[in-house]
DNA sequence: ACCTACCTGTTT
DNA sequence: AAACAGGTAGGT
């Protein structure tokens, strides 16, 4: 489900209720989501800020006295990240519940995670920044969108990975971070480049559509709050509206949006891949 | 550079 | 019944 659109628009919706309340409970209905050793640890803790890097969210817990620790996000495919009413029912699929209350709101509010396929988890890391965090954020290559990534940055990037398509490419969080199945199906049609095409290939006039490309549609899907095929919601449980926009994911069949000619679909680097024969022809 | 596993639900 | 789904870790 979330890709970096999804997830940014996620960290926006939150960023104004979130921030600043306590939290106030936790209950964990499944600990191989989250293995939590101790939830001392974070009760009454305050939610400074809320960060984004690449597809992870990031909250910043404070506490009186006590080293900042960071709770660490990822939905993998159909996590969802919601607040709640506090008296809302407990819904199918959840699997951790954060009450957070705050001195100027009377009522508390739940911060809930669902998860239909029970693929994301939940960390804690406590003392190191979580950008040198072996376990998941170290390993990211850079963000995409600030500063908009150059050519010359994706040179660098992509010349470790000279022997993979450049759609198996963009999927490696290590290239760039942030970007899934959908976003680098749309970017490499905007880029006009066809999918299977080798990294080593790729020539100057190439690299500077592909870094083009990825800040102009990751912008314009956070600019609609993201694409909603079935799981996805904002933390307002909204949905969001990049979907109308897709020009060849899901579009397998149908005539192109550009030329007419019908989007194709093939298995590359193991997902489902769509494209234009004609528009992303070399 | 590929494959499978992890899960549950929906579509073919 | 089988294929497929926004992701990634781990094995070969």
């Amino acid at each position: 489900m979330p890709e970096l659109p999804e997830v940014e628009t996620i960290r926006r919706s939150l960023l104004p209720v979130v921030t600043g309340r306590d939290i106030n409970r936790i209950v964990i209905d499944s600990p191989t989501v989250f293995a939590l050793p101790d939830p001392a640890i974070i009760m009454g803790r305050r939610i400074a800020a809320i960060r984004r890097r690449g597809k992870y969210l990031l909250f910043w817990l404070t506490g009186q006295a006590a080293a900042p620790v960071w709770l660490i996000v990822h939905l993998r495919m159909t996590g969802r990240l919601t607040l709640q009413p506090e008296a809302t029912p407990v819904k199918k699929h959840t699997h951790v519940r954060i009450e957070l209350t705050s001195p100027a709101a009377p009522e508390p509010a739940w911060l809930i995670f669902q998860d239909t396929r029970r693929f994301g988890r939940l960390w804690l890391q406590q003392g190191v920044s979580p950008d040198v965090w072996p376990e998941c954020l170290a390993g990211l290559g850079p963000e995409p969108l600030d500063p908009p990534v150059s050519a010359d940055c994706l040179a660098v990037q992509l010349a470790r990975h000279r022997g993979l398509s450049v759609k198996a490419a963009l999927l490696n969080q290590s290239v760039i971070a942030g970007i899934g199945n959908i976003y680098a199906d749309e970017i490499l049609f905007a880029a006009g480049l066809p999918p299977d095409l080798p990294v080593a290939s790729l020539t100057g006039a190439n690299l500077a559509h592909l870094a083009a490309a990825i800040p102009a549609v990751l912008t314009r899907a956070i600019e609609l709050c993201g694409t909603t095929l079935r799981d996805y919601v904002d933390g307002w449980s909204q949905k969001g509206r990049f979907q109308a926009c897709l020009m060849v994911y899901g579009r397998s069949g149908l005539p192109c949006r550009v030329c007419g000619h019908e989007i194709r679909k093939k298995k590359l680097a193991g997902r489902t891949t769509c494209w234009c024969p004609v528009c992303q022809l070399l």
